[in-house]
RNA sequence: GGCCGCUUAGCUCAGUUGGCUAGAGCGUCCGGCUUACAUCCGGGAGGUCAGAGGUUCGAGUCCUCUAGCGGCCACCA
């Protein structure tokens, strides 16, 4: 044996092993309880990065409940990350002085797809090396054809009972990545911006956005307000183009902000719309879905909208109509992704009636049939599923399972097509007129993008030709799923729903584990389609692990640059020791302050306890003793009973804490008894007598590899082999493989 | 505006049915290359557990308030 644990020679030898001999790989055995975590899916075109090292969670409980004997599955997989993949994608494209607007989708989406692929194996390897106990002869991915098929049954299920819609809503477009969003993906800055008072007539507005005065189709007071009671029913006048518009009540509107007048622009504001809705008032546009001005005077026409607005302003202000502008910091809505303001656009996209799905969620962790961990989060997703809004579904990206809706265009002229044509310019407008000029199939072979009119018919199966018309001109949805409603079902995509034998044995799976961020994104909507779906809950737990910080207890950035490899820590100090460190001494759900000190600790552990096993077997071949009996029959001095005693207090103590999910300090406990109480204190005391106490000393040792292995699962597999070199038939090493081992039990000691 | 979390040794953090003479890692000081390990061993210094009040035989741990920090949610134009 070395002086030294060196896991750069060890790991990976002790990793093929496991994997050769199939102990990732569970049997289902009908009369055992499963225990079954699935990974949530990394990104399948990013290497890790630190967050992903949190598995280890993940692989602590898989590798615990592994030993106790269960069927224990840890299927892994990754996600093809609609928008994040795309938008890395475009990067790359932009470097090259390309754009997305320059394919048709079909190529675009084959670009993507091989670029993917080259990536795809970086972050499974680097989860070897890590050591998660994955199953890797299941391993899955969103975009896998039979996880598709599943998703798209979800999507015929959801239609069928009336929750799919297609409407024409305000949702929050990013210009910039060219999509909608859901709410979740929309941040919210403040920024300093003015509030501009505008004279309408006979009544002043107030407004933060002057260029949409043009889409403006009333104003509204609240109907309490006294100094406005005699104007409502009136008429206001747009400035600049001096159109006429009512003046309305709404109590939506609030009396003390600015003058107290709303100016209601339905296509370019959430509240503004439901307020058009109530009083059946149009709703033009004025921004296109690029982020400039349409349906204006010329003079703005094709202004992007912060040229809008200094122009708008700048006329309003010679035109006498600018009363007064005051500084004003307010909240507004940026894209998660790329961090342009998000526009409110009027358009239409597909949404999923939520509340019927909520319900049901909001009650299975009510009534414990989903647990979240640590119970306080549990209020936060009430807090949210009790306000939440129905679900945008639909992303105007190519990466991504298309929408299964077909529209028959000879039903629908009106319907806009973006296409490349055969001499690969990029065309668009509307089908009536495209077609004089362009053959189905050369708009359909180029085809980038397709809008259907609001209210247009569409096919969940592709029919051959349209049951109406008879025409077979017709053409799928462009628009994509949003990653969320795919990983949202991860959990019987993977299984195979709805008749495999996974399916049938290992769900619901016992624990997801994820960090706080993604409740709402993910393991809400895992609940909600899960429940809806399969009729049950997708996991019983929802376990919310630490977030990874630096040693300085901020959050790791690229543009900080405080960001940590964890392969490069890996390969520093080993897996063992990384592991660790994110587990020893953090609180459940709090930050785990990183620092290579704290991994340098672990790895003098790790390299503790490999010599505590190194003195052992030293002494093994020096007393060429024969240790075939174990402890209980042998005389036993106080201090050999000590340390027993100890031993099983901590078997105890570990035991208690793994169950309630403190790893932190299961670890803890670990470690303290094991280099302080046996390495510290017992194995000094008993260098005068090392053969008497070698069947104590195995006895600590090997249980206390059992304990620690789901930690640092290399370090102590590693012993655990070479232990059954020197003791080939001993009781205490009953199994091939540590990892297999069966757990510690504590023996009902009460101290 | 609502909700949540944090404030414990120089630094980063543990401390969950209230019993701790308050812990760890790192750092620091003193002394040790003792044949398991210097990625080590022995010893030491270092805290009015943010502040105030309350409940209790007993509070870092429960309650109230205050201050600072962080986060999440929200349609105030």
């Amino acid at each position: 044996m070395n002086k030294r644990w060196r896991p750069q020679e060890k790991e990976k030898e002790i990793y093929q092993f496991w994997e050769k001999n199939g102990y990732f790989t569970p049997k289902i055995d009908p009369e055992k309880k499963p225990f079954t975590i699935l990974l949530p899916p990394p990104n399948a075109n990013d290497p890790l990065h630190i967050g992903h090292a949190m598995y280890v969670v993940e692989d602590i409980l898989c590798r615990w409940h592994r030993m106790r004997g269960e069927p224990t599955l840890f299927l892994p997989g990754t996600d093809h990350a609609g928008i994040e993949t795309q938008y890395v994608f475009e990067k790359k494209l932009q470097q090259k002085g390309q754009s997305r607007f320059d394919f048709d989708r079909q190529t675009l989406y084959q670009m993507i797809h091989d670029y993917v692929e080259q990536c795809r194996g970086i972050a499974t390897d680097q989860m070897r090396q890590l050591g998660f106990s994955l199953d890797w002869s299941r391993e899955k991915y969103t975009l896998d054809p039979e996880l598709l098929k599943i998703v798209f049954v979800t999507f015929k299920k959801l239609h069928q009972d009336g929750l799919v819609y297609r409407a024409n809503r305000i949702v929050n477009y990013c210009p910039h990545c060219g999509t909608a969003f859901s709410e979740l993906e929309v941040n919210h800055i403040e920024r300093q911006d003015f509030l501009y008072y505008l004279d309408y007539g006979p009544i002043q507005i107030a407004t933060t956005r002057p260029e949409t005065i043009f889409a403006d189709v009333a104003v509204a007071v609240n109907p309490k307000d006294d100094r406005y009671q005699n104007l409502v029913g009136q008429q206001a006048t747009i400035p600049l183009v001096n159109k006429k518009i009512p003046i309305i009540a709404d109590e939506l509107v609030t009396i003390d902000f600015g003058t107290g007048a709303l100016k209601i622009t339905p296509a370019h504001d959430q509240t503004d719309f439901e307020i058009g809705q109530k009083h059946r008032l149009p709703s033009p546009s004025v921004i296109s879905p690029e982020g400039k001005m349409i349906n204006v005077p010329k003079a703005y026409q094709g202004l992007t909208v912060a040229q809008a607005q200094e122009a708008v302003v700048a006329d309003l202000e010679k035109a006498g109509k600018l009363v007064k502008k005051e500084p004003i910091t307010h909240s507004v809505g940026i894209c998660y992704r790329c961090k342009n303001t998000i526009e409110p656009l009027l358009m239409p996209q597909w949404f999923i009636k939520i509340k019927p799905l909520a319900q049901k969620a909001i009650q299975a962790v009510k009534t414990g049939r989903v647990k979240i961990v640590p119970k306080r989060f549990e209020k936060l997703y009430f807090n949210w599923m009790n306000q939440i809004r129905d679900w945008n579904i639909s992303r105007q990206i190519v990466w991504g399972p298309r929408i299964p809706a077909w529209y028959c265009l000879e039903c629908h002229p009106q319907t806009r097509l973006e296409f490349i044509d055969a001499q690969g310019h990029q065309v668009q407008g509307r089908y009536q007129e495209l077609k004089k000029n362009y053959s189905f199939e050369e708009i359909k072979a180029g085809l980038q993008t397709l809008t259907a009119p609001t209210e247009a018919h569409y096919f969940i199966e592709p029919p051959k030709q349209c049951p109406r018309c008879g025409s077979n001109r017709l053409l799928q949805e462009t628009d994509t799923f949003d990653t969320w409603f795919s990983s949202g079902q991860w959990p019987f995509t993977t299984l195979g729903y709805p008749d495999s034998p996974d399916f049938r044995y290992f769900y619901p799976t016992s624990v997801l584990d994820t960090m706080w961020d993604i409740l709402f994104f993910w393991v809400a909507r895992m609940i909600m389609l899960g429940l809806y779906v399969t009729g049950e809950v997708p996991f019983r737990v929802a376990h919310m692990h630490a977030r990874v910080v630096d040693e300085k207890g901020k959050k790791m950035s690229k543009s900080k640059g405080n960001v940590i490899n964890p392969i490069d820590l890996v390969e520093k100090y080993g897996a063992d020791a990384l592991r660790m460190a994110l587990i020893y001494g953090v609180a459940p759900a709090s930050d785990v302050a990183l620092g290579e000190k704290k991994v340098e600790a672990m790895r003098n552990f790790a390299n503790k306890v490999w010599n505590a096993a190194r003195f052992i077997i030293l002494n093994l071949k020096s007393q060429n003793a024969k240790v075939k009996t174990t402890v209980k029959k042998l005389k036993l001095k106080k201090e050999d009973q000590e340390i027993l005693k100890a031993l099983r207090k901590t078997v105890k103590t570990v035991n208690r804490q793994l169950e309630k999910y403190r790893f932190g300090q299961a670890l803890e406990t670990i470690y303290q008894f094991f280099w302080h109480q046996f390495c510290d204190q017992y194995l000094e005391a008993v260098k005068g007598r090392r053969e008497e106490a070698l069947p104590t000393l195995l006895e600590v040792l090997i249980t206390s590899l059992k304990l620690l292995h789901p930690f640092a699962p290399f370090v102590t597999e590693a012993i655990y082999q070479e232990l059954k070199q020197h003791l080939p038939h001993s009781p205490w090493l009953e199994a091939p493989a540590l990892i297999i081992a069966p757990w510690p039990q504590a023996r009902g000691e009460q101290d």
